[in-house]
DNA sequence: TTGCTCCTCACGTCACGTGAGGTGGC
DNA sequence: TTGCTCCTCACGTCACGTGAGGTGGC
């Protein structure tokens, strides 16, 4: 009825700046009010509540382009749109909980990266005496593995339960020691005798892979990687390939017990 | 150490498109990986960690002009920004959560504009029997009173104990009535002289002013309103008038009992 | 050859904010 | 006259998104 508040006052009452307020009357979300005699903005109850009704729901995350028709639809139609940016609402609110949880995770780097399950398994590979360069490498494969493998749990079970053999460690931590020796010391040739004879006798834990290259092995595998090789030491190149041809000497398969 | 990941793996590992990973890149906030043989980009671990750190700060609503300086910062500026960080997120929480519950009076218009004391003060209004054209201008009045009175909560105060006292009820009824009035109906005198004498003998309730005019007569007095009387009837124009002469003519103010 | 991914500009978008240049009431 | 609020453009900003025009591997 009566036109009273100034720009500024109704912006203060809506609990925005004057900017919002002309922005508004641009998109036509809320009608120009009455003008006084020095062509100043005269607003009435009826902005107000219009101009609140517009806040309300852009607060809520509603596009403004959105606004309009919202506010000028039927009952139903507007109590069901509603309903909508509340659940949407709510879901925001349980997504931005969970990101100041992460927050927490920031600082270290593996829980930031890989699931509980996964950094668990690496403090389990530090836990079991590896050097800190194998449990790095073991970090990045995990990552890696992570992004690549559509089962990824899948496989962290694996390395898992592989893990739960001593034999199966001691050959790992000889096999990473490798790379610090010369392609034809013998040591390697004696090395991948007693890979080969744990695969042969195990042809359920991961393949040739150790779990140092288990990871970019199982990417390999994948097809998405295929310059792996290049980055491999000498000698556990050469390691590889003796396991490899052991392997298919003894058959296209150790079968089962 | 291996840069296996293309711009879509890494993308998706992070929860993030790929113009969203180039343009972390165009900023600086994570350096340029390698590139292959083709010129496209290979992430590593160190550069999906540094992807997932800036997503991580950018999604809990750190501007990213910020997170670079934030993330190169040592141990104990960066916790204490975390923290900063968090409870931030805390309150946008709480902030959202009050704004889902804003949603459900969006449909019931006084509500949403006034508080719950000023909106069951005009239920209780409706209950005494006012007509509805009463009701609406006593809401707009209290719109207009809520934006510009400092003490609005006060101003109520003192409305609802005015409206305990039936005799005042009956006489802010009668002044309604007398808007469709010719100003020179004797009625008009008449109850001037009754609102005077009210008036008189109860100096505590809220002036010369009827609740009808109240919220706007408080404007006027605090000098933000200047041009009401143009809007008023003219036979309360003139009822007004003779209130303020009668008083007048009482001297400077009843004295208390 | 086709489809898919990648590349680099350049410009668009969303919801305002900033600033210029000017007017009007105490 | 000074300070404050208001006015209208026009352009800026923030965090990307869109789209053009093109290349590279299966």
């Amino acid at each position: 009825m009566s036109s009273e508040l100034t720009i500024s006052q109704a912006a203060a009452f809506a609990g925005v700046t004057i900017k919002t307020v002309r922005h508004y009357h641009r998109l036509g979300l809320v009608g120009e009010p009455i003008r006084d005699s020095s062509g100043y903005r005269r607003y009435g109850s009826a902005e107000l509540l219009r101009l609140v009704q517009v806040r309300t729901l852009a607060e809520a995350g509603v596009p403004l382009a959105e606004v309009g028709a919202m506010l000028d639809a039927d009952p139903e139609t507007f109590a069901a749109d509603v309903a909508d940016v509340k659940a949407r609402l709510t879901e925001r609110i349980a997504e931005l909980a969970e990101r100041r949880d992460m927050l927490d995770r920031l600082a270290t780097g593996n829980r930031l990266l890989l699931s509980d399950h996964a950094a668990r398994l690496l403090d389990r590979i530090a836990a079991l005496g590896f050097p800190e360069g194998f449990v790095d490498t073991s970090r990045d494969g995990l990552i890696l593995a992570k992004a690549l493998l559509p089962d990824f749990e899948g496989y962290l079970a694996q390395v898992e339960r592989s893990l739960d053999d001593e034999e199966y460690t001691d050959l790992l931590k000889r096999s990473w020691e490798a790379s610090a020796w010369e392609p034809y010391d013998p040591r390697v040739a004696e090395l991948a005798e007693a890979m080969a004879d744990y695969q042969l006798s195990h042809p359920d834990v991961p393949g040739i892979a150790n779990t140092m290259q288990g990871a970019a092995d199982s990417a390999a595998r994948s097809g998405v990687i295929d310059d792996y090789k290049g980055e491999i030491a000498p000698a556990v190149a050469r390691l590889s390939a003796l396991v490899e041809a052991r392997l298919r000497r003894a058959g296209g398969g150790a079968g089962p017990a």
